[in-house]
DNA sequence: CTATCTTCAATGGTCAAACCATTCAAAATA
DNA sequence: TATTTTGAATGGTTTGACCATTGAAGATAG
């Protein structure tokens, strides 16, 4: 029913004065916040205060710091961007199940594979058989194991930014810049594994070229799953 | 191809580091960092510099401080409780489309309700009910609005726990501890709204009760789509 | 007059030393 | 033995100084 009572920093009360200011509009995106010496006396605190509080709201994304003269914080525009650090640092720690974030994906990059499939544009449908493209080439010359992973990273991320919603976008993007260390275990190098994977992605390239969703999201699932065990 | 280049930080350098230790397990969660006056030593530098880096290693959720004799930097376990910070400020700075954050959560809580009738078991269901009573009792006492949207709220919550999956939980945590502003637009006040909102809580949980996943997915859904009209 | 170079002021980054506030445990006391 | 007092450990804050980077104004050369 009642929370602990958190000690009273002040750092901790200038954060979230300058966070309301910023995420309730008054404080647009790209707008100046006045140097640091200026707003110290502004909240009549230490300057060394004053730093630790920029410091959590740059962590936070909402700022940006920039050096030398006429520098300073700049307000940054909240976009899903944001919820990239917390998911990398997820991934990135294995303190997760793996087989919530199993589930997860599979939720996730299902509904992306149907999403893309009924938005594609021809030009998103030619972007993909491209990268199609490098990934085969990557096998046929025998370029590594490498160029393969990049290739099918790329691959994920474009499905999501098809579907114009920035949300995927940016999960997707903390996914696969972090799951490497997860899956290098998993996924075979052997040429026959790699050729099989390989199929599966024309398979989902295929559908979302064809516009069936459900057939895309079955597809992607499928490759998910087969990719776990 | 290549990244901007970013200005070297003492403090940015330190965070990585103590990250680096927490992350790859060296440090383990409850383990102490030494005091403040001690690692300023270690890392050469000065506290206040130090104190920036333990404010970023604070906001990332990865280090606790405690005050006091004996007191310090304590190593915090990694849940996926570190994707909540984003996805709430996401939310409540209102900078994404709606419709985004709409379809993102007709995919999770879809998701959601259909593991949930899965794997429910029967005090999973008494639990439900309850919650459904209280709704209940919010509408026939005329409690006002905020009780039902309480209620409602739990029951969202309490489906994401039960799914067992501490993604969702946190995910659905955050998005209900800050969605209110959103759809205390949408959401009717009146009577004959709010028993329709009822009644299509009860078909999820019913749902659920039986088992039936896609049918708890598909009720969920529906009830989504109607919310945001 | 234009183009380049120099200088300087604004601003963030860092350091150092001090003092305050909180907490816990040991020592003193009833 | 139980309580109170004291003091040390540790984070929180302040002040003032100096360094590094940057951009613009002014000086200089062509």
């Amino acid at each position: 029913m009642f929370k602990p009572v958190k000690q009273n920093r002040i750092f901790q009360d200038v954060v979230e004065q300058i966070q309301d200011v910023i995420i309730s509009g008054q404080l647009a995106a790209g707008e100046k916040l006045p140097p640091e010496r200026e707003l110290k006396e502004t909240f009549a605190i230490s300057r060394g205060t004053l730093r630790e509080a920029l410091r959590v709201l740059e962590q936070k994304r909402l700022i940006d710091i920039q050096l030398g003269a006429g520098g300073g914080a700049i307000v940054r525009e909240v976009t899903p961007e944001v919820i990239v650090d917390g998911l990398s640092l997820l991934i990135r720690s294995q303190k997760i199940p793996l087989e919530y974030l199993k589930e997860f994906r599979l939720d996730i990059e299902g509904n992306i594979a149907r999403l893309a499939a009924d938005r594609a544009s021809a030009e998103d449908v030619a972007g993909l058989r491209d990268i199609l493209k490098r990934a085969k080439d990557s096998l046929d010359f025998h370029e590594g194991w490498e160029a393969y992973v990049d290739a099918d990273a790329c691959l994920h991320m474009t499905l999501a930014r098809i579907t114009g919603n920035t949300i995927y976008e940016y999960i997707q993007t903390a996914i696969h810049k972090n799951i490497n260390r997860y899956y290098v275990e998993f996924l075979e190098h052997e040429e026959s594994v790699l050729c099989h994977h390989y199929k599966d992605l024309c398979d989902i390239v295929d559908a979302v070229a064809s516009g069936d969703g459900e057939k895309a999201c079955d597809k992607m699932r499928l490759h998910l799953k087969r990719l776990g065990q």
